[in-house]
RNA sequence: GCCGGAGUGGCGGAAUGGUAUACGCGAACGACUCAAAAUCGUUUGUCGAAAGGCAUGAGGGUUCGAGUCCCUCCUCCGGCACCA
């Protein structure tokens, strides 16, 4: 008998479907397509971690498994190689991005294919060639020419540490999502991406398709629905008026003053324009210079202590009683969401009446809770519940609170619903990313690049040091252009594209990547698009997740594809911890290297560990010593094949019987994506047979087909080892025969008031009398002097006695 | 505070409302060996000599029967958060 030597075996193998192109969609095939999909990965100088390799994994098994079932398979791998990293690299060792990067993509595809994976390599995409982000820039010019992507001046967020601006999404916690530097606000001219005009379409198509509820719930978090009202407040002895937003129209009549937002453009132009009214000026003014200083992260820290400044001298008045009520300002409102202003209820909002207690401000009531057992009385008169009924409330009092919000929105104000949701943010003063296809003209103003001129190139000798400018601003050559409209000197937008615009849309470029003519064609987009399965980690679940759904959303209303969500289902794969239960990380020195891994145990034990650990959504920590069991898994297949004898498996026994419960199990275990369970039944399997007797072919190879999709290059070995001349994965996935994996006998448990006091075998599908005949007769002794008032039989599981004494 | 998810042996984990702890790791003992490794076998939730109790974060409930369904609470993880 052959030793196991993974190493030989694994190469010969990816050797041979290299040489075969083994895993090539097909794009002429009447068969039924499946298109799988992993994230593609930044194609970082670290190489390969043992993370990437559980999600590819898992759709490497679920694409073999769908070949094997006759479906036409599309599964591709590209890298998503612009970004800051391989910028920051360079900054620190003045080696060009473009050759870290090319490198890291080189390490990354070398360590994917010693892990087996059947990707299609021919369809191998970089957001980094100039083939690829030629279509990225086509995108940015379709939002343009459509009134998506437009320039705004505006306040962002600035990370001073990468020296550029980030989109809200990049924004954690108030620092910067890549190098954890505090974020700060500035002033600055931008290009949006108006991915709030489809807020509404992003939440209602979460219900229509398969992902995991947590980031279902995150997307709809972050998007930030919230019906409500709009009502306008008159100033006193002027024909102005403050419109506020509120979910509580109901306690309007509380309302005992408004607050806006220091940048509220109202007040801005109150003091610009010396309006006389206003008493207390250089009091407002100071406190608006004072909230400017502020960062985001302040403005959150500070939530204990409310802080504000009335305008004196100006008034606002209640439109429901007419009452004259005091306008602050206060930076607890935040000048983005709703109107910037609000009305403040002390009685009923946790913010209006801290601010009020602080203030010295009425605070009026005018929901009574009387009537809610649950009574969430915090101090002496604050209630933000919606139950009871209404006071003070002229003609609407003693309504309940959702009708009167109802009727007083209808006579007061109008109904308005608002999201957090804020448009993308997608310029950066950075080198290493696509070129914003614009040009400057000073006489035909901003105009896009004709789309014939496209790519614009991202010229390769550049300073790139960052100065909070552009480093494409110093490029003489790539700064200077003539207007494509009037011929006269132009210069070109110096800033770049944010890394996530490369990567919505990378999932339509797989399904047609070498076209010159579109990003993909329609023919071939209606061939393979939507994906079906979708697998990555959870950390992209506001960014990518949401572009890329914005994108799909944008190019439907466009008329370019027919669907309008680009992954019906999406599943995350869990962290690997380390085996201390912290993150892996370089710092803390318990990171693991797959290569190293394979080296020792070989890809196919290393995939069906990783497999094997626990469901694939959920994060666990990895344990070396744990391999050694996938490991053994596999010797015990290998050792078996000397004993392969072409006696058929004798019918109706034992072996006949888990084999074909293997074989269901197995195959609704990889339909379920529940691969740990999938590998414990083959291990049952294998743990059936008695060491050293003979195996029935096939019994063999059966097992060998559950097992190609987990462990590929042994199994395709020991296929070929048994005689087969075509290879393993051209086989049909095996069907489980339901008649022949029932045993004649099954075990019964039997209860009395349902615990357990004896079992045994009976009959398989016996009725119920013969059940419990036998059952009585087993625990007779038991029942001795007892009267059975119930039984209950449930066929093929258990009898219980239900008895009193 | 709001939203989502999860708590089961020493460890990773399994279980359509139907015999909790499958499978694997580890451990103990045994076989093979001069010895070790590898391999194979047996045992391995807990109390108990046994019969039999008791155990799925805590406490209630529904049910003939609850890890699973319902209620209250605790802990952990993730997202959002002065969002009116």
């Amino acid at each position: 008998m052959k030793s196991y030597d993974h190493k030989k075996i694994e190469k010969k193998w990816q050797d041979r479907w290299e040489k075969e192109s083994a895993y090539q969609a097909v794009d002429n095939s009447d068969s039924p397509k499946a298109y799988i999909l992993d994230m593609f990965p930044y194609p970082s100088g670290a190489g390969l971690h043992v993370g990437h390799v559980e999600g590819y994994t898992a759709t490497d098994i679920y694409s073999r498994f769908k070949r094997m079932q006759g479906m036409n398979v599309l599964h591709p791998m590209g890298w998503d190689a612009f970004g800051l990293p391989a910028e920051n690299y360079a900054i620190k060792t003045k080696v060009h991005p473009d050759e870290t990067t090319n490198a890291a993509i080189n390490t990354f595809r070398t360590q994917i294919k010693a892990l087996g994976l059947s990707y299609d390599w021919t369809r191998e995409i970089g957001t980094h060639t100039p083939e690829y982000y030629r279509w990225t820039q086509w995108f940015f010019l379709t939002l343009f020419n459509n009134g998506l992507a437009y320039k705004k001046m505006g306040k962002v967020n600035w990370c001073p540490k990468d020296q550029t601006v980030l989109a809200n999404e990049q924004v954690v916690d108030g620092k910067c999502e890549r190098c954890g530097t505090v974020v700060e606000q500035k002033d600055l001219e931008q290009w949006y991406f108006g991915i709030t005009k489809y807020a509404e379409d992003l939440i209602t198509g979460l219900d229509t398709i398969d992902w995991p509820e947590s980031t279902k719930a995150a997307q709809k978090n972050w998007i930030g629905k919230s019906e409500g009202a709009e009502i306008d407040f008159a100033i006193a002895e002027s024909d102005q008026k403050i419109t506020v937003f509120t979910t509580r129209a109901d306690t309007l009549f509380g309302a005992t003053y408004l607050v806006l937002a220091p940048e509220h453009p109202w007040v801005t132009a109150m003091i610009e324009g010396g309006v006389t009214i206003l008493t207390n000026t250089d009091a407002v003014k100071s406190y608006i210079a004072a909230t400017k200083m502020k960062t985001d992260l302040d403005r959150q820290e500070q939530v204990k202590e409310k802080t504000g400044v009335c305008l004196e001298g100006v008034w606002a008045i209640n439109p429901a009683n007419q009452e004259k009520i005091p306008i602050y300002i206060a930076d607890y409102v935040l000048p983005q969401y709703g109107t910037g202003a609000i009305m403040a209820v002390p009685a009923h909002d946790v913010r209006d009446f801290a601010f009020a207690e602080k203030f010295n401000l009425p605070i009026k009531l005018v929901i009574s809770n009387d009537d809610d057992p649950s009574k969430e009385i915090i101090g002496e008169s604050l209630y933000t519940g919606t139950l009871g009924i209404l006071v003070n409330s002229g003609s609407y009092s003693g309504m309940m609170p959702n009708n009167a919000k109802r009727a007083i929105t209808e006579k007061f104000g109008r109904a308005k619903t608002t999201y957090k949701l804020r448009d993308w943010l997608v310029s950066r003063q950075r080198y290493w990313g696509a070129p914003i296809p614009i040009i400057y003209c000073d006489t035909c103003g901003m105009v896009p690049v004709p789309e014939k001129d496209l790519p614009v190139l991202l010229p390769r000798d550049v300073d790139f040091m960052p100065t909070g400018e552009s480093p494409l601003k110093r490029s003489e050559s790539f700064q200077h252009v003539s207007c494509p409209t009037c011929g006269k000197p132009a210069r070109r937008e110096s800033d770049t594209l944010d890394t996530f615009v490369c990567s919505s849309w990378y999932f339509f470029r797989f399904a047609d990547p070498h076209d010159t003519d579109t990003f993909a064609s329609k023919e071939l987009l209606q061939k393979w698009l939507p994906v079906d399965l979708y697998m990555g980690g959870a950390e992209h679940t506001v960014l990518h997740l949401l572009y890329a759904r914005f994108f799909t959303k944008v190019l439907q209303t466009l008329g370019y594809i027919s669907f309008n969500e680009p992954f019906l289902k999406m599943r995350h794969q869990g962290i690997i911890l380390a085996e201390d239960g912290r993150k892996m990380s370089k710092s803390l020195g318990n990171v693991i290297n797959p290569d190293d891994v394979v080296s020792v145990y070989g890809a196919d034990s290393l995939r069906v560990y990783e497999m094997f650990m626990g469901p694939i959504e959920q994060s666990k920590p990895w344990n070396t010593n744990s391999i050694i069991g996938s490991r053994r898994f596999l010797e015990r297949v290998w050792g078996l094949y000397p004993n392969v004898t072409d006696r058929p498996l004798s019918s109706g026994g034992l072996l006949e019987i888990l084999l074909n419960q293997t074989v269901k199990k197995v195959t609704g275990d990889i339909e379920g994506l529940k691969f740990n369970t999938a590998i414990s039944a083959m291990m049952v399997l294998i743990n059936a047979i008695p060491p050293k007797s003979e195996v029935p072919r096939a019994f063999y190879e059966t097992l060998l087909k559950l097992l190609a999709p987990f462990a590929p290059h042994i199994s395709h070995e020991l296929w070929e080892l048994s005689g087969h001349t075509t290879e393993l994965r051209l086989e049909a996935w095996p069907v489980a025969d339901e008649l022949k994996s029932k045993g004649t006998t099954v075990h019964i448990a039997i209860q009395i008031n349902g615990k357990t006091r004896s079992d045994v075998d009976a009959p398989v599908d016996s009725d119920k009398a013969t059940l419990e005949k036998i059952a009585r007769d087993v625990v007779a002794g038991k029942l001795e002097g007892k009267t059975v008032s119930r039984v209950i039989v449930v066929p093929n599981r258990l009898v219980n006695f239900v008895v009193t004494e």
